[in-house]
DNA sequence: CTGAAAGCGCTTACAG
DNA sequence: CTGAAAGCGCTTACAG
């Protein structure tokens, strides 16, 4: 059924029903009340293209993800408060994934220019990201989950990576660590830099040099966690001390440890940045796992709050946030060994 | 720019230039070059919501997950494969979460009656499931993943859940185990309930009674997989294999089993079903685990092909598909300790 | 092979 | 507070 049946079978014209059913003020409300009882009964929904096309809002953001990679257990945790929360306005997600850069690019010129949604989450930024500079010429808005350098102020939501890994490293120290690794993700991005960046300052506060062999990068896995920690150990004066990026990382960490015959929180400490995993709590984890915490879901939430604001006009500066984390100290982290 | 200036500018009528973007056969071949070159060089695009209103369709499909929790890590991989698979042919994908049953059914009455999407995925299907009834009232196509009884035929793709656990089964009877546990998913699923037929079938097969306090149940997450493996251990008679729903399971029960001082794959042998996630390898974990193995991500890829072949009024009888489970033997499995 | 025009189902300025 | 009508930007039967 559409809008001119709908409006005919209630003896009303098509105008008061629209507006009735958008809540326009100027209806009466015993009419709203009527019009919406008998779309409730006769099942009548506006068509949403067509409420698109006369609107000029897409009623829908878009979000890319690249490869099948970056769409792992923290996209479905952040998917899964965006999506709660725009739900609730009746807003669409649209989920791409694409390959390359490349596509990515291509992607979002397909969505500015098909008018496909009104704005896009940019997720995992690098310190220069171009596709910020691209967003802004296709006059795209755009939120941006991380922080990112550029001369404009733009919306964004971060954590405070930096104070995480400051007080991990801090802590370390304070129970006697000399030699700690880092097991971080790739090294363009924001937030592996601002960890980086992070531990380097702590230790250097404390006259520690930073070993470069103390330093791993890749992939929050299980296997790259090993891998590093296993490097790690080979090392000749191997580290008593580890703080890994992600729950994931330090699974595979914990595993690399065991193995060499050591123990974890005695022989070595073991930090990890904790995401929030509904599936895999650090409390769980034998010993415990000490953690600086954020729940990324909730992160979701929030964006999805801030880019309804965005949408109705809000200033990008006046959308900005970076979370504080938490710090967990449980099992896993102890006096280094003697 | 609207198709209006855009065949003005190039000097073509709106119908011939809609023609020859969409693939007409009707248009000379050296017309259709020129304009796709021109709206290329012009950045001219369709607008989406014009298109959907004219041709009636939606190009996009939609999914429902039921609250945060089935939103894991199972759905992202099956997200990624999908999303693949239909960003080929431009149908986006659009998510929604909800927290109830009832709020899943409103989810669907609005994709219809608003015309969001041409076709829903359903996933977790019970044996007798109130969906797809309720799909076919509204006359909104639907691809089952997974299985479930019905009248009619419809379209769906599932793995052999089933033969799964049989061979599962049968190659711990085969090592001489008489107590084996099984870590189910929920109860009312058609795939728990398939698992859990296969189990007790295998059993019954060779004499073997399935004691309900070696069945258990609940999320696929580390903390049950730890929860249930601790109960068995604490029977009088515990087990001496175990077979887990998923990754996630088996760790929280490799977890118990050692924590209670026990060798895993020498004093309790392990199966786990693995829907392959790249973040976590059974290959990797420590003794590598036995498991039965089939990819989602696969499988989301393949159910795109179908939708869109649902899509072109291929009829549901044809798309139905079950896969073979894959049974891969490491080293969590030996013999039953005598 | 190409074009003029009706129609898809809404919203909203304008008029009353 | 309510309505008649134009317009959003496409597609597609119909005509040539």
């Amino acid at each position: 059924m559409n809008l001119k049946e709908f409006a005919a079978r209630i003896g009303l014209s098509q105008t008061t029903v629209s507006r009735a059913m958008s809540g326009y003020p100027e209806v009466k409300s015993e009419t709203r009340a009527r019009v919406l009882e008998a779309a409730e009964q006769l099942g009548y929904r506006p068509n949403i293209s067509a409420q698109r096309l006369a609107t000029g809002r897409a009623g829908a953001i878009g979000i890319v993800f690249q490869g099948g990679g970056r769409f792992g257990p923290h996209s479905s945790e952040f998917m899964g408060g965006l999506s709660t929360r725009l739900q609730k306005d009746g807003i669409d997600i649209l989920v791409s994934t694409v390959e390359t850069e490349d596509e990515e690019e291509a992607a979002y010129r397909r969505l500015a220019a098909s008018k496909r949604v009104d704005a896009v989450i940019v997720h995992t930024p690098a310190c220069i990201d171009s596709r910020i500079a691209l967003l802004r010429t296709l006059d795209l808005p755009f939120i941006v989950h991380g922080r990112s350098e550029a001369q404009k102020p733009f919306a964004f939501l971060d954590i405070d990576n930096f104070g995480a890994i400051e007080t991990a490293t801090q802590h370390l120290i304070d129970l006697g660590h000399r030699r700690i690794a880092l097991i971080n993700g790739d090294t363009v991005s924001t937030y592996a830099r601002d960890r980086e960046r992070a531990y380097r300052k702590t230790l250097a506060a404390h006259g520690l040099a930073a070993e470069p062999s103390f330093i791993g990068h890749g992939e929050f896995t299980d296997e790259t966690g090993f891998r590093l920690m296993q490097g790690f150990l080979a090392l000749p004066l191997p580290p008593t001390a580890v703080i890994a990026g992600s729950m994931m990382s330090a699974l595979g960490a914990m595993r690399a440890i065991r193995i060499a015959g050591l123990a974890v929180g005695a022989d070595v400490s073991l930090i990890a940045h904790d995401d929030v995993f509904p599936y895999l709590s650090p409390d769980n984890l034998v010993p415990a796992l000490t953690t600086t915490q954020s729940p990324i879901r909730a992160a979701g939430e929030r964006i999805g709050d801030m880019v309804l604001r965005l949408l109705q006009e809000e200033a990008p500066e006046s959308l900005q946030e970076v979370w504080p984390v938490d710090f967990l100290i449980r099992g896993s982290t102890g006096p280094a060994p003697a």
